[in-house]
DNA sequence: GTTTGACTTCGAGTGCGCTCGAAGTTCTAT
DNA sequence: ATAGAACTTCGAGCGCACTCGAAGTCAAAC
């Protein structure tokens, strides 16, 4: 049983992606799909669960800072097909670094800002 | 001893706090310092070590980004004197909450890409 | 078959946080 | 005294990632 492949429109592809169709369309003509949408009907986007699969990835990109030049780089890679998986491991493993730097700095950063927090409670308890 | 107390000028305050003194001086312009920066012979800036800690605090709250304009709302209230106590207080619990959720949607991200990494490190091995 | 609303492309606009350059002034070292 | 570096203000420019509006086309529901 379904073995039809499901399809969705931008707008089901918005809310399933949590991004507006004006970003969709804009990842896609920024050349960060891995292929182009299919279009059903001649004009209208249909985005397959594949389409959704790969935006909810790039959107772990984008979370954690990646550029969206760096995403472009990387959807060349896998357009490539199999031989460029080396290098495509190699781009995750230094965006991975970064990623892990970020984390730590952020959380550094909390805790300075938890030392203050500390500060004006112990004053706000003594008032 | 050392009573005299220490000022920078706004390249050594530029070295100290990882800024540059152009950023130093926009910081200035847009209103985050507590207090419009000394002037030593006349016109250049003297940055004291009281200025160089809450550069180095503000720079933990955009680090975790918190908006400019959110910093200037905490620069009035620290303005406001002793009084304010509270209000500074529920700001920064406020902040702390969303520096929370960063961290969070961070690693979960992080987690996602790192499953990719794994996937690439297989394929890689089998090659 | 017509209406309603979702879709299309295109290019321009926005917001944020810097970042820079120009043109002039002041400090420091000799 | 003077050269050169470091400083000053001011306003404009930039880079990134969207975000939006206009004007037109298409399609699903009745």
């Amino acid at each position: 049983m379904e073995t039809l492949e499901h399809t969705f429109s931008i707008s089901e592809a918005a809310e399933r992606t949590g991004l507006t169709t004006h970003t969709l369309r804009y990842y896609e003509r920024t050349g960060l799909m891995l292929t182009p949408v299919d279009r059903a009907s001649s004009t209208h986007r249909r985005f397959t669960e594949q389409d959704i699969t790969w935006v909810s990835f790039l959107t772990k990109l984008r979370a954690t800072s990646m550029p969206i030049a760096r995403i472009r780089e990387y959807v060349e890679l896998v357009r490539e097909g199999d031989e460029s998986t080396a290098s495509r491991l190699e781009l995750l493993l230094r965006h991975r670094i970064t990623v892990v730097a970020q984390l730590a700095d952020m959380q550094r950063s909390l805790t300075a800002i938890d030392v203050k927090i500390a500060i004006y409670e112990e004053k706000v308890a003594h008032a």
